[in-house]
DNA sequence: TAGATGTGTGCCCATATGAGCACACTGAGA
DNA sequence: TCTCAGTGTGCTCATATGGGCACACATCTA
C-alpha cells in the first residue's frame, strides 16, 4: 500500500530514524502486532519488522532481565560454551559469607531438576553432602523412579548416605525407589561378584542403563576432597593417587584427562561404572570452591557432565 | 513431551522461578526462537511462552526504546488519547534555549510527513512560519502533488509564502504544482467570485477535494498570535473576534468549540473550507508555545486535526 | 543518453506463534 | 471413599511472522 520515497534519507537520532524507535516502543512496551502497528503507521508490516531490526541493531532498544542477584549468568554461559555444557550455573560467593553459595547452588541445582525433570525420566542420585542439600531442597517431582547410583558409605552421617537419600526423593516424587543396599567398596572382588547376583542389589544396579537423568558430586584428589577418599584403605588410596587420580564422580574415579585411572577399586566397587554414567543423557553435577576446579575440569574433560552448578570461585578458577 | 510435576512450588525470585529469568535472557536477549528454547530446556514450547508472560508480567523482563531527548513521547501519547489524535508528538523545551523547540518541532513534523506521504496522496500546505520551518526540513519525498490551500499574502516574507513553499516542496517531490495565485482575502465577494472562476486559481482549488494529506499551523486570537490577522482590516478583526474568535486553521477561523465562525471573510477568501478540511484523512497540525494552547484547543475540539506536532508548553497547558 | 549497479520495497510461502480447549492431577469437603 | 472445583499442562488450528525473491527507482559511469 504505502511506499515510501526510494531515498529517505534518515533524520536519525542514535542512528535511526525516530519513527524506529515510535515503532518499537509500540511493539516491545505496547506488545501490539507488527501488522496492527503497520496500519497504525500507515506501512507495511514488513517494514515494521525491519525498523524493529534497525532499532535493535543500533541499540535502540535496550532489553534487560532480572536475574537473582546470586546467580551469575554470564560466567555461566562462558563455562557452558567454553565446556560443551549444556547449562552451567554459577552462584556469587559472598565474602561476608561465604556459606551463602552453598545454599545457594543447593536452591539452583533443586530448581534444575525439579523443572526439568519429566515423568518417563528415572532418576539416579550419588551422594555427598553436596547432593543431600540440593535433594533437601527438591520438593515436587513427577512420579519417577529413583535410583542410587552408589553403594553405602561408612564414614558419612546417616543424613547423606545414598539409601536415605533415596527414601527421602521417592517419597517427594511417590515413584519407585531402588536404595542399593551393599557397601560402596567391598574387600574382594568374590566379594563384589556375590553381592551384585543379590537380588535386592541386582534390582537397583539393572537400573543404571535405565536411567535418563543422574545427580551427583564431583569428588577432588588433589588437593583431597572427597568423601570417597575417607572409605578408602590407605593402601587403596596412594594406589589411587598413583594411578594420577585427580577427581572421583560416584565412585569412578579419574585423571586430569577425564579417563577413569587404573585403580585397586576396579572390581571392588557396588556403583555405576563410568561407562553406564556416560550413556546417561543428562548428568547433572554441583560443585563448588577453588579446591574442587581441578576436579571438575577433569570430570568436564572426560565428558561426564551435561549441566554443571557450581560458585564463582570455582568458576573463575576454571575459566583462568 | 516433558511434562511437569502439577503443583511444582515455584522457588520464586521476584516472583518467578529462576527458570523463567533463563528462558528470558535466551528469548529477548540472545533472540532464540521459543521452540529452539524450549528444546534446550527440554520443556514445551507452550511452557516457554507461559513463563516469557509470567517473567514480563513480574516485571523480571525490563525493556526500554531510547528515545530521542528532546521528545517527550508519553505526554504525546497522553494527548493523543485525550483528544483522540492518531499521533501527537512533543517537543521538550529546553530553558536554556526557547528557540530549540521550535527547531525540534519541525524536524518532527518533516520526518512525520515524509514517513507516512505514500506516492498515491496528495499533499495540501497552508502557510505561516510553522509550516514553513517543517518544509525546510523535508528533503525527500514520493512523486506526489502539492496543493496550496491558502490564498497568498501581503504582509508574510517571501519565504514563508505560501507558493514558494509549494515551490520548494513540488522540487523536492518531482511531482506536479498546484499554486494558488490569487490573494488570500479579496475586499468583495464578487472579486471573490470572479477569482474563482479564472483557470490558474480554479486548477488549484479544483485539488481540494483530491487532498489526502495537509499541513498546517494553527493561528491564535486570544491572544493574538496568527499571520491571518495581520491581513485582515481592523474592522474585519473586531467583527471576527466579536464573533467568539478563537483560532484559526487554514484561513477558516473557528470558535473554542472548533465550529466556524459567522465571519465577515465568508465570501471574500481564496482557501480551502472547513468541509473541505474536514474531509482530509490526514491533517498534521504544527504549533507550539503557551500562547497557542487555547486555539489547538479549539482546534483539537472541532476534530479538525489528525496529528498534532507541538512543544512542551503547550502539551501541558493543553493536558491542564 | 543508455546501461550498470545499489538500495529499499512488497509479496510468496514455509514456519513460528497464540487463543482456546480438553484432559490429568491435586486437594478440600461431604 | 467419592466428588468436585481449581490448576497446570499439551494439543489443535487459525493467525502472525520471517527468509528470500523480484521489482521499482535512484544514482553512477561511460
Amino acid at each position: 500500500m504505502a511506499r515510501m520515497s526510494q531515498s529517505s534519507r534518515k533524520r536519525s537520532y542514535n542512528g535511526v530514524s525516530l519513527q524506529a524507535a515510535l515503532v518499537a516502543r509500540r511493539f516491545f512496551l505496547d506488545e501490539r502486532q507488527k501488522s496492527e502497528i503497520a496500519d497504525e503507521f500507515g506501512i507495511s508490516r514488513f517494514k515494521v519488522a525491519r525498523l524493529l531490526d534497525e532499532a535493535r541493531a543500533a541499540g535502540i532498544v535496550r532489553i534487560s532481565i532480572d536475574m537473582p542477584a546470586e546467580a551469575d549468568v554470564e560466567v555461566g554461559d562462558r563455562l557452558a560454551e567454553r565446556f560443551g555444557l549444556r547449562h552451567a550455573f554459577v552462584t556469587r560467593v559472598q565474602v561476608d559469607n561465604p556459606h551463602s553459595s552453598e545454599t545457594m547452588m543447593a536452591s539452583l541445582g533443586a530448581d534444575y531438576v525439579m523443572s526439568m525433570v519429566s515423568p518417563d525420566d528415572v532418576l539416579g542420585i550419588s551422594w555427598g553432602a553436596s547432593v543431600a542439600r540440593v535433594i533437601d531442597d527438591i520438593d515436587t517431582l513427577p512420579a519417577i523412579d529413583i535410583v542410587q547410583m552408589v553403594g553405602g558409605v561408612r564414614s558419612s552421617d546417616l543424613d547423606t548416605n545414598g539409601t536415605e537419600l533415596v527414601r527421602r526423593l521417592s517419597k517427594v516424587s511417590g515413584g519407585a525407589a531402588f536404595p542399593l543396599m551393599a557397601p560402596l567398596v567391598v574387600d574382594s572382588p568374590t566379594t563384589q561378584i556375590a553381592l551384585r547376583q543379590e537380588a535386592a542389589v541386582a534390582q537397583a544396579m539393572n537400573q543404571f542403563d535405565r536411567l535418563t537423568v543422574a545427580l551427583v558430586g564431583i569428588g577432588s584428589w588433589t588437593p583431597p576432597r572427597s568423601s570417597l577418599i575417607r572409605e578408602l584403605s590407605v593402601a587403596d588410596q596412594e594406589a589411587i593417587l598413583h594411578a594420577g587420580a585427580v577427581a572421583d564422580v560416584g565412585a569412578i574415579v579419574i585423571n586430569a584427562e577425564g579417563t577413569p585411572v587404573d585403580s585397586p577399586l576396579a572390581n571392588r566397587t557396588l556403583s555405576i561404572s563410568f561407562g553406564q554414567l556416560s550413556a546417561i543423557p543428562t548428568v547433572v553435577a554441583v560443585a563448588g570452591g577453588v579446591d574442587k576446579a581441578a576436579a571438575v575440569r577433569a570430570a568436564l574433560a572426560g565428558g561426564l557432565i551435561d549441566v554443571l552448578i557450581t560458585d564463582s570461585l570455582c568458576a573463575e578458577e576454571l575459566l583462568a
